[in-house]
DNA sequence: CTGAAAGCGCTTACAG
DNA sequence: CTGAAAGCGCTTACAG
C-alpha cells in the first residue's frame, strides 16, 4: 500500500502538503500542487479512508437498518438511498433485521462502533428504543414508519392512513357502498382505518365482518382470503386491499370464480409495485411515494452531516396518490 | 466517547490489558479480567472499530457489488449474503452499479480505500477488469456470473446453460417438438443455448424464427412477445422462457387469446421467484439456487479471511433443478 | 505557502 | 501475566 509519506518523498514535499492537495485545500502553490499530483498519479496513491476516519471521526458511510430487502417496497427504497449516497461520495452499510429486535439492536451497536456518519432506520417494529437511537451521537432519521413513530426523532414517512383513505374515496366516488376489505393485519391497521374514514364520509360504516385478514401481504394470501369472502355468500361490488400483492391475488380469485374485473367487481391496491402496471388488467392502486421518501430522508441526513447539526425532529408525512388503471369501475346495475 | 484508556484507568490496569480482555485473549488472570469487565460495563465501553481497523488492517466489512437490488433475484442473494455476514460479525457494504461500468469502477476503488476485508462481485457486464480486481489485495469472489467469467478469479455461479437445458428437456420429455422460446437477449443467450441443446438430443433443431427476443425480462415484455408470436400465425404447443417474469406475461397473453395453460400450450420459466408459486396456475420453472450460491460464495470469502489466504480460482457451477407445478402438460392431440 | 509535532484509539512485538 | 513504547495512515493546530 502506498501512503501519503511515499507521495511526499517522491514529490519532495512534506506529508502535510500532500494532505492539503488531496483534500483540495487551496493553500498550495500551483507548482507544488502539480508536483504532488504527478507523484500521486505515478504511484497510484489512494487515500486510506480508515486512517482518515480515525483522524477526523468521519467515515463517509451511512447505515441503513431495514426489515428485509426481499420485498419490492424496501428494495426500491434501498436502491434509491444507495444511489443518492453514492452521488455524494457516501457508502451504504446495509443492515437487515428480518423483524428481529435483538438483531436490530446488535446492528445499531455495531454501526456506532464503526462510527458511521448517520443512520437511517426503516424498521418500525421493536425498535421504538429512542434512548438507544439518540445515543448514537450521529444524525438519525426514521423512514417508512407505519406504526406511530417514537417522539423526539425526525421521521420521513408515507401517510399510510391517507393511502387507505384515497383508496376508499376512489371507490365511493365511483358509487360503491358495500366494500370488502382484505388487509394484512395488524400490520396494515392504519390503512384500513383510512378506508373506513373515507366511507364514513358518505355515511357508510364498514362492518367488521367485511374486513378480512390476509395473514401475509402476498398474492397467495389475497387469493385465499377472497375465496373465503366469496364462500361466505358475500358478493361485494368492490374490494379494497392493503397491498398490491394481495390485490393481484384477489383479482385472480375473482376471475377464477367467473367474476369479471372491473365489470362485476372493482379492485384497488396500495403501493404501486412494478407488477401492478404489468398485470392484466393493469391494477388501479394508491402509489406510495418510495423514491420521494428515500430522497427526503437521505437529504436530511446528508445536510445534517454537512452542517454538523442534528436533524430537527420534524415529522414529514408524504402523500400517496391514486394511480388509475383498469381494475375499477362503477358498480354494475 | 469512552476509550480503552478510560476503562484501563477505571480498572487500575493498562490499556494493553484491556485490549487483551476485549479480544478474549486468555493471558489475563481471572481477577484482572473481572475488574476490567466490570469497568467496561460501568462505562458502557464499545471498542472503536475504526481504530482497530487502522491498527490491524481489518475492518470486519465485506463489499458486495451488484447491478441492482430492485429485482427479486439479486435481492434474494443480497438478503442471504447479509444474513450470513451478520452471523459472523461482518457487515455488508452494498454497492449498486445499475449496469454502469464507470460506477462499478468507482465503487471498487472506494471499497479498496475503505480496506474492506473481502469483495463479492455479481456484476458480470463491464467488469471483466481482472487486473483491477486482483489489485484489490483482499479475497475476491465472483458470483451470479452469466457471461464467461474472466479467468484467474474464483467464481461461484449458477449453471445457466443447464437451466436452459433442463427446461428444454422437461418439455421434450413431455412430447413437445416445436417449441417457441421467448428470452431477454442477448443477456440470456446461454440459457437459450441450453434449451437448444436439449431439443437437439431428440433430433429437433429449434429454428431461429422460433426464438423471440423480449427486450426486458419483465412480464409485460413477455406478454407483448407472446402476442407477436401468436400474430405471426405460430400456434406453438409449448413456450420456454428465459425468466419467470416473462413466463408470467406469456401465460397471461395466452389466456387472453383464449388458449388454456397447460392444456393448449405448456409454459416453463427459469428462476423460481416467489410469484411463480403464487401464480394461477402455479408456474413450472427451473429454480436457480440463489441461496446456495450466496452461501457458498460468502463461505469462500469468510474462510479466505480467516486463513489469510487468497481464494483458489476454482469455478463452481451450481446446478438448477426443475420445479414441477401446473403449467406443463403433454401436447394436445 | 510549507514543515515539524502531536494525536485519533487501537494493536503488536518486547521487556519485565 | 502485566506494562511501556512504537506504529497503523491520516489530520489538526501551530510555528516559521
Amino acid at each position: 500500500m502506498v501512503t501519503m509519506d511515499d507521495v511526499a518523498r517522491r514529490a519532495g514535499v512534506t506529508k502535510q502538503t500532500v494532505s492539503n492537495v488531496v483534500r483540495g485545500r487551496a493553500v498550495v502553490s500551483p507548482r507544488t500542487k502539480a508536483k504532488v499530483e504527478a507523484a500521486i498519479a505515478e504511484l497510484g496513491y489512494q487515500p486510506n479512508l480508515v486512517a482518515r476516519g480515525l483522524a477526523t471521526g468521519t467515515t463517509m458511510t451511512v447505515g441503513f437498518i431495514v426489515p428485509t430487502v426481499a420485498n419490492p417496497f424496501y428494495s426500491a427504497v434501498v436502491e434509491e438511498v444507495e444511489t443518492l449516497l453514492e452521488m455524494h461520495g457516501y457508502h451504504l452499510l446495509l443492515a437487515t433485521t428480518r423483524g428481529d429486535g435483538e438483531r436490530a439492536r446488535r446492528h445499531l451497536a455495531s454501526l456506532s462502533s464503526r462510527s458511521v456518519d448517520a443512520v437511517l432506520v426503516a424498521e418500525d417494529r421493536d425498535l421504538g428504543d429512542v434512548p438507544l437511537l439518540e445515543r448514537m451521537g450521529v444524525p438519525v432519521v426514521l423512514c417508512a414508519w407505519e406504526t406511530t413513530p417514537p417522539g423526539g426523532l425526525p421521521v420521513v414517512t408515507v401517510d399510510y392512513e391517507k393511502a387507505g383513505y384515497l383508496a376508499g374515496r376512489h371507490m365511493h366516488k365511483l358509487g360503491h357502498r358495500r366494500p370488502v376489505v382484505i388487509a394484512d393485519l395488524p400490520a396494515h391497521q392504519i390503512r384500513v382505518q383510512g378506508m373506513r374514514r373515507a366511507f364514513a364520509e358518505v355515511g357508510v360504516t364498514v362492518p367488521d365482518d367485511s374486513v378480512l385478514a390476509a395473514p401475509e401481504a402476498t398474492s397467495e394470501s389475497g387469493y385465499a382470503a377472497m375465496l373465503r369472502a366469496l364462500g361466505s355468500g358475500n358478493k361485494p361490488s368492490c374490494v379494497l386491499t392493503s397491498t398490491d400483492a394481495i390485490a393481484l391475488g384477489v383479482t385472480e380469485a375473482l376471475r377464477h370464480q367467473g367474476l369479471r374485473v372491473p365489470e362485476d367487481v372493482a379492485v384497488i391496491g396500495i403501493d404501486d409495485i412494478p407488477q401492478a402496471a404489468h398485470a392484466h388488467p393493469p391494477l388501479t392502486t394508491v402509489s406510495l411515494p418510495k423514491r420521494r421518501m428515500a430522497r427526503d430522508a437521505t437529504g436530511l441526513l446528508l445536510n445534517a452531516i454537512r452542517d454538523k447539526q442534528p436533524v430537527p425532529p420534524d415529522v414529514s408525512l408524504l402523500s400517496p396518490e391514486v394511480v388509475v388503471r383498469a381494475t375499477c369501475a362503477p358498480p354494475a346495475g
